[in-house]
Order: C-alpha cells, then structure tokens, then sequence
RNA sequence: GGCCCGUUCGUCUAGGGGUUAGGACGCCAGGUUUUCAUCCUGGUAACAGGGGUUCGAUUCCCCUACGGGCUACCA
C-alpha cells in the first residue's frame, strides 16, 4: 500500500447520519488507521436547497461518539480545508471552464422544462432518454450552436449549465479494490451536468476536484455510487489527474422484505437505524447500546478477518481489517445479532461503570428509592445480575428486589411453593437468621443448610419458598448472596412481610 | 425498460476443483444453577436452477432465475 493514504467520508448534510453511512464511515477510519493514514471529513453540502439545520453537528456527535473521530475536516484544519463545499464555491468553477476549453465539457441551456419533455416523450414511446453523442447535436448547447450564438446567450445572461462531453465507442475498463475489473460501454453513459446554473457545481464535479485537491488516496463509498464510477474516471483523465483507488461498499439491506435498510424499518421492528436520536427517532445511544458494540456488529456486516473471532475492539478491528475482505454482495441487517454483541460488551465492562450508567438512567425515570444512590451496595448488585442483561437498561427490572421489599409475589409460584407448612418453617427460618451475627453469604448457607439437616426438611421445602418471600418471584442469583447484600433486618422482615401476606 | 453489481444454513459469514461444507446469531434439547438468567454440551439447517470445462464441480466459464443499485441542474 502506498504511504500517504488519506480517505475521506463526505456526506451531505441531509438529515442524520444513517446505519449505512455509519458503517461506511467506519470502514473509511479502519481502513485509514490500519495503514497509518488520515481520515478526513468532507461535508458535500452542494445542494442548499436539501440542506439541514444540525445535520453537520449530528454527525460530527456521532463519530465521536463512536470513537472514530476524524483527523481532517470542519474545525480541524489541515491545509486542505475548508472543509465544507460550499465553503469552496468559489473554485469549482474555474475547473468546469477547464474541461470546456480543453473541449472535454460544453455549455446547454436546455431548459429543465425541455428535458422533461423529452423525457416523457421517450418514455411513452418505450425510450429512454439519454443526453449524450446520440442527441447533443439535436439540443441546445454550444456543441450544436454556433460560438456567436453561444456567446450572444451568455452575454444575454441566459441561464446555462456545464455538462461533460462522454466519449463515444469506447470501452471503459474500471478497476474496483472489492469487485475487480468492471467493464463499461460509453455510449450508454450520459452527458451529466457537471455545473448548475445556480453557480453550484455537481457532486460529480466537486466530488472529483475535492479528492484530488485534498490528496485523496483512496475512495471508500457504498455501492450506490458504482454506476458514478465510469464518469468519475473519465473526469479524472479529463484533467489529467491520477485516479485514486476505489473501492465500493455492499448495501444494508432491511432485516425482513426487500430493498435496502431504512428509517422505516427501525420503527417498524423497534431497533434504531441512527446512532444518535434525531427527532422522534430514537438512536442506538439513547437506547443504551455502547458504542463498542455498534461498531463491532457493523464491522462485521460485510466485513470479516476469516478467523472464527466475533469480539473486535476498535483497535482489533483496526488491526485485522482489509478492503480485499470485505463482500460484495449485501447484507441483511440482524437486530437480534445486534443485541447480543450488546450483551457481550456489557459482559465486559466494569461493575464501576455499570453501576453509573444504572445510578444515571433510574435517576432519570423513578425516585424514591434512596439506597439507588449508593454507588458501592449498587456496584454489588450490578456484579450480581448484570449477566443477565443485555442493556443497561435491563437493570432496574432484573434488581429491584435489592432496592425494595416485596409488595406481590408471582401467583404461579405462590401456587407451586407456599404449602400448608410453609409459614411455620418461614418462622422457624426467621429464628435461624435472628442468631447469626456473621450476616455474609457463606456463613448464611452453611448455618442454613445445617440447620435444613438437623431438622430433616428437605431442601425443597424451604429454599424456593423462602426465595419468594425475599425475591418476590422465583428467579435471580443466588439467595444468600442477596441476603448478604439487603442484610439480616431487611431480610427478616421481608420473611415476616410474606408470611403475614400470604397466609391470609 | 436500459446499464451495472451480486447469489453458501432463516440471518451474518468461512471455505474452495476431491471437505463429515466450518463458525456466529436465532431456534430446539440436555447439563449446571434445588430459582430465573448466564454458562457448558449437543441438535436443527446451506452451496438458486440449467448447461458446459474436467477423471471429478459448491468452487472455473456461459445462460436463466432471483436479489440489489443506478438511470435529476440530489448526494
């Protein structure tokens, strides 16, 4: 690989970023991080008439986010800014006159209304219509008029546009990092506007002029763009200028259906599809994913070392990632998969920081419950059930028991555990826990295990039983480890709490 | 419609001229936990179809089907 490899993510500033854009982003910093290049920012807001308020910050928040910030861009220049293509207006212009007096480019004044027409007027006749060699002669531009004319319009202020001049009989051989050799006939390709009359120029002109003036070694885009592919090229020669490499990212398609992931498809299966909520559209942030596991489920859509690892910290990802690895075809994107690496990233973190993140969200949703605040007793308990979860959010719901005594118990349970003896041995069990004064887990087990022995109960009599009166339900860690933690008082009185609520 | 790209378990994928076609998610079963979950073990399940090439194709080539993308003075 050479040296200096610079890529860019130049997105538009449209709206949130998306999933597919965030996962083109990545492979962009994996792929600049891997060969010790820089990964730069681009915003391609050409088009004032789709810009949105916020959209640039979104953005920017969400690569942070992430942790795959980037090393160029708006507020991070480098002497290749600015970094925002309205910023450069004012220099695309002299590169589309280039290309009109090399002759590679023209002028048309074709109005939109006219080309409508003759779109329509092609499709009705089972046509297509394609401004190229085929009918540039026919329209109106500075091919098919006369240079007096041309210059009499211009001078008349007319409105105009550039459009590129695509050869014609030539066969186009295209090279792609992930699709190899793609072969291109040019006479179907068309004669795209290179500048707009609004004194704009085109993604594809200012695309092309950005990369080379930015040094882009190497262009890492979704698959949308493959057909962009051959005029994008042919720019390049056009100027004279070396081609950076490309490579062509497959799609994210919908989990169910047909077609390629869309905002739609989250609220329909309950899983966000932005990293950040936009709007009323929740993001994978504020529904307690970590980062970590976004991008390691992302990277491996599409992507994988063809080791059988699963678990990629960024900088693994780093490591191992390669263009030639990634696949072609798309791929179908998996809430299911999605959560687990939830589960496993949650798995790895501390109890420290799990205890912060539960302190943080209850905070935010219920009061009342003083001990919440204690970090310490609420670190003991994240290390007690967070095996058991997926989110962060899953705590509250997996816990509350070490936080408040009991007011229901499971029916089912009641049904199934609470016999005709059973307050009398919760009330010899309540005798038992009042005389030990070493109160820790151990202890616990080994006084009531003994104490199970010499009266010859068996344990099926008193442990699920005496789980319900603590827990409320049949489920959760080990009992005396909970005892342990709510203490000998609580403990008692929750046993006294159920008896007297459950044996009317 | 035209052009381009693609096609291995339900999903993400490994593999590659001769393999018991491997892993992960999901699902199912068993074990552990005298609870639930985690965890462990096992199971389910795939080379789109048809022609070639070849001693032999899932792997290479062609066609078909299907899927996807593009077809704007949007990116």
């Amino acid at each position: 690989m050479s040296e200096n490899v610079r890529v860019r993510f130049a997105p538009s500033p449209t709206g949130p970023l998306h999933i597919g854009g965030l996962r083109t982003a990545l492979f962009n910093y994996l792929f600049a991080k891997k060969h010790n290049g820089s990964f730069i920012l681009r915003i391609e807001d050409t088009d004032q008439n789709r810009y949105v308020e916020g959209a640039e910050a979104y953005i920017i928040e969400a690569l942070n986010w992430c942790g795959i910030p980037f090393d160029e861009g708006p507020g991070k220049e480098d002497g290749f800014g600015p970094y925002r293509q309205s910023e450069r207006k004012g220099m695309y212009k002299n590169y589309a006159m280039q290309l009109v007096e090399k002759g590679k480019a023209y002028y048309a004044f074709d109005s939109a209304e006219q080309l409508d027409f003759h779109r329509k007027d092609h499709e009705e006749k089972g046509k297509t219509f394609i401004y190229n060699w085929h009918n540039r002669l026919k329209l109106s531009n500075s091919l098919s008029l006369s240079s007096d004319e041309v210059q009499a319009k211009l001078n008349a202020g007319e409105d105009y546009v550039i459009r590129f001049k695509s050869p014609q009989d030539e066969e186009l051989v295209l090279n792609d990092i992930i699709r190899g050799e793609i072969k291109i006939d040019t006479n179907i390709l068309d004669d795209k506007v290179l500048f707009k009359n609004d004194g704009m120029p085109t993604y594809h002109l200012a695309n092309i002029v950005d990369d080379h003036l930015m040094q882009i070694s190497h262009v890492i885009r979704g698959e949308e763009w493959l057909p962009s592919l051959a005029l994008h090229q042919l720019l390049y020669d056009a100027f004279g200028w070396n081609a950076p490499q490309f490579a062509h990212l497959p799609l994210i398609m919908k989990p169910v259906g047909k077609g390629k992931l869309s905002k739609r498809d989250g609220e329909k299966g309950g899983f966000p599809v932005f990293p950040l909520s936009w709007n009323q559209s929740e993001g994978y942030r504020e529904a307690g994913f970590f980062p970590e596991a976004v991008v390691n489920f992302l990277a491996l859509l599409g992507w994988n070392p063809g080791t059988e690892q699963e678990i990629f910290s960024l900088q693994e990802l780093v490591n191992s990632f390669s263009l030639e690895r990634v696949n072609k075809s798309g791929a179908r994107f998996d809430p299911e998969k999605n959560n687990w690496y939830n589960q496993q990233w949650l798995q790895l973190k501390s109890d420290e920081e799990l205890a912060e993140l539960f302190i943080q969200n209850h905070d935010a949703r219920l009061s009342g419950v003083e001990t919440l605040n204690d970090k310490g007793y609420v670190t003991k308990v994240v290390s007690l059930i967070k095996e058991r979860a997926t989110f962060a959010s899953d705590f509250w719901e997996l816990s509350d028991y070490f936080f408040k005594t009991p007011t229901e118990y499971n029916e089912k349970a009641v049904r199934k555990q609470w016999k005709e003896d059973t307050p009398e041995i919760m009330k010899q069990v309540v005798s038992v826990l009042e005389g030990i004064t070493d109160f820790t887990s151990a202890t616990i087990e080994t006084i009531i295990k003994d104490w199970i022995g010499k009266k010859e109960l068996s344990f099926g009599k008193v442990m699920p039983p005496f789980r319900l009166v603590i827990v409320g339900d049949m489920k959760g860690p080990h009992l005396f480890d909970i005892l342990e933690l709510i203490g000998k008082e609580e403990s008692i009185h929750r046993i006294k709490n159920a008896i007297s609520a459950l044996s009317n």
